[in-house]
RNA sequence: GGGGACGUAGCUCAGCUGGUCAGAGCGCCGGCCUGUCACGCCGGAGGUCGCGGGUUCAAGUCCCGUCGUCCUCGCCA
């Protein structure tokens, strides 16, 4: 439907022909193109209709030009009427604003368009979210109506920032000589790690492709291929419950593996794509820590930081004080001691001076995370404080003042535990006083890396040692250790960058030696036979000459999330899945024909039957109370 | 699988210890308005208070269940 005579009415005959929708973009006309005859296709951000005169807000993803449009213009009751976010082409001229109606928050605020012709290109319906808006929207209807949520301005640019992350990826890499590689999809579901997505075969009844959790052994098969330097934007697949940080269903990582290098190789070529990444894509006012990133060993930061994922910004650090309470008076931690507990210390840096409440509030805290307490002493001018502190003499007290780097004017929290326990919870303790205490860097990145990583690790529930990270990592000392020395205490040559307590990556050198894979594999519970048959492939690659190699692969979403500086994968992913892992626009999972499931020799037990039939009822149920409740609208 | 938060008009929210509690702003519809830029003014429509059950003389309000969204523990080599 035209509002106007049509777009060709509106340029004189004289000039050449105007593009049919545009000849400038929304965010482009400035006092240069004042006089000139542009032509605007975009949404109607806003409107402003003053009876007499009526401004319309063009936008499109450069930005927002004014539009004008006077009474007497033929289209100026059918603009009145348009709905916010329809999609129009304005042909005028470009004016410029006088002084006083300039409008300095907006790139165009010195010109407008006054429009001549006027095309609607797209009606909206009244909208289901705001558009024009930073508050807040329901994240439901943010997900099932994503083509809305993404023409916000923040969308916008997480979404653009991605794209340009990635960019910069690529050419940071092909700088340092590496080749981007694709690999599979559909391929082979392996055993260890994270639940795969399965997907059915058609030609091979009862056997499943599996989606790729990485494309860990082909990467490594490039390498024994003669490759290389591998990277790629690698699509991931893990059937795992979500978190904020932690998409459902699928993630991006950037995959690098290189050959002939040690660990200090792979942390040279990954420093400066980090450092450069970040530095290109920060928002203003940010600082980037410098490489060479600090390097943490797993078992330093478990006990400095209480997790393997360590904030740097946060300035406090964990103390183990455990031999200051081993036979002092305080016989709670005394005792739990003597039974193999550990105790640790977290500062709390100047929170002498807090209330009462602000320490009952973290003791609260502990407890919510199943601590049965936690012991704290505040460091006054006049002394001591706290439930804690008589039972410390003085020497205890200055020695606690000393190993926990204490000062007067501090206070200081216990957590006594066994030593895992003891260490997550002074981690989150340290993590929750960061908070209280603002104690957090403010707009910085700060890296680190954490490497020694165990080899292995004890799986309680199955009673038998696992590997604790990727299989095919080199354990250090190779054979040798793997042959002489206890597993649990043999670590890999494996690494994780942390940046601002957000996991960014894990790599390894891995391990190209069939003798010590079938070694390290015989530690975790798996025969000969049975690493031949799940891991068949991979073995014999590496007995044809297989270059020692490594490699890392950074969580793309993750790095995107932090220089967007979000809390959130989903603010920087179009169409992310819910926390349910369900896509809400387009609708998946979806059922499927009885036909398609035939062919695939796949029948649904009754639990699947039931939840499919409930599912139907509710949907014809709301489908009924809809067409019901429009009908009576109608009737009204 | 466990724990938690939230769910009141299309959207953002208010609604206290159960008793004029069916409200506001934005949006929508109608009217007025020639310099606004979150335009303004007047009027109107719109709600099974997520759903189901219970307690009560009385339930957005209390209890139980359930659905949905999010956060989180487990899980994520």
């Amino acid at each position: 439907m035209s509002l106007s005579a049509g777009p060709q009415g509106a340029v004189p005959a004289s000039r050449p022909a105007m593009h049919r929708y545009r000849t400038h973009r929304c965010g482009e006309p400035r006092s240069e193109h004042v006089g000139g005859t542009v032509r605007l296709s975009g949404w109607i951000h806003r409107k402003r209709d003053h009876g007499g005169l009526l401004f319309l807000d063009l936008r499109d993803h450069t930005g927002i030009t004014q539009i004008v449009v006077h009474p007497d213009r033929p289209f100026f009751a059918e603009a009145e009427r348009l709905r916010l976010e329809s999609v129009v082409s304005v042909t005028g001229r470009i004016v410029a604003r006088t002084p006083e109606t300039v409008n300095p928050t907006l790139a165009t605020g010195e010109v407008e368009l006054v429009a001549d012709a006027l095309e609607l290109l797209s009606a909206a319906e009244p909208l289901p979210l705001v558009v024009n808006t930073e508050r807040e929207q329901p994240e439901e209807l943010r997900l099932r109506y994503r083509f809305l949520d993404l023409r916000r301005e923040v969308m916008q640019r997480n979404i653009r920032l991605r794209s340009a992350v990635i960019r910069t990826i690529r050419r940071l890499m092909h700088e340092q000589g590496f080749t981007e590689f694709r690999t599979p999809i559909l391929t082979a579901s392996s055993p260890e790690g994270a639940r795969d997505f399965l997907v059915p075969s058609r030609l091979h009844p009862g056997k499943f492709y599996a989606l790729p959790q990485a494309p860990q052994q082909y990467k490594q098969l490039y390498m024994i291929s003669g490759f290389d330097r591998y990277f790629q934007i690698a699509p991931c697949f893990r059937d795992e419950d979500a978190r904020a940080d932690r998409s459902p269903g699928e993630f991006y990582q950037l995959d690098v593996e290189m050959a002939f290098v040690t660990q200090d190789d792979v942390f040279a070529a990954i420093e400066p794509v980090m450092v450069g990444v970040f530095e290109e894509h920060k928002q203003p006012g940010w600082t980037v820590s410098p490489a060479p990133f600090p390097r943490l060993a797993y078992d330093e930061a478990l006990l400095r930081y209480g997790t393997d994922k360590p904030d740097l910004r946060n300035p406090i650090r964990i103390a183990d004080v455990t031999e200051l309470f081993r036979g002092s008076d305080f016989k709670v931690f005394a005792n739990a001691i003597e039974q193999g507990a550990v105790v640790r210390a977290i500062p709390a840096p100047g929170a002498v001076g807090r209330p009462r409440s602000f320490f009952d509030g973290m003791v609260a805290f502990a407890q919510s995370l199943g601590a049965p307490g936690l012991g704290w002493i505040a460091l006054e001018p006049a002394g001591a404080r706290g439930p804690v502190a008589k039972f410390l003499g003085e020497e205890r007290l200055a020695k606690l003042r000393e190993v926990a780097g204490l000062a007067t004017g501090d206070a200081v929290f216990f957590a006594c535990a066994k030593p895992a326990e003891a260490a997550k919870l002074a981690g989150a303790v340290r993590i929750e006083l960061g908070k209280q205490l603002d104690l957090l860097e403010k707009k910085t990145y700060r890296f680190c890396w954490i490497v020694d990583f165990p080899m292995f690790e004890w799986d309680e529930e199955e009673k038998k040692i696992t590997f604790s990270h990727n299989p095919f990592s080199m354990p250090q000392g190779g054979l040798e250790a793997l042959s002489t020395k206890d597993p649990l205490e043999i670590k890999a040559y494996q690494y994780d960058i942390v940046c601002n307590g957000v996991e960014l990556s894990s790599g390894a050198i891995r391990n190209h030696r069939p003798d010590i894979m079938e070694k390290a594999f015989a530690i975790a519970g798996y025969g000969r036979e049975e690493l031949e048959r799940r891991f068949g492939g991979m073995l014999r690659a590496l007995k044809y000459g297989a270059p020692p190699h490594g490699g890392i692969a950074p969580g793309l979403d993750r790095i995107v999330m932090l220089l967007a500086d979000t809390p959130n994968l989903r603010e920087v992913t179009a169409f992310p899945l819910s926390q349910r892992a369900e896509e809400l626009l387009l609708g998946a999972p979806s059922p499927v024909t009885e036909k398609q499931l035939k062919e695939l020799h796949i029948m649904l037990d009754h639990v699947a039957r039931e939840k499919l039939r409930e599912e139907a009822e509710r949907a014809a149920a709301a489908r009924a109370a809809e067409a019901s409740g429009a009908a009576e609208g109608a009737g009204g």
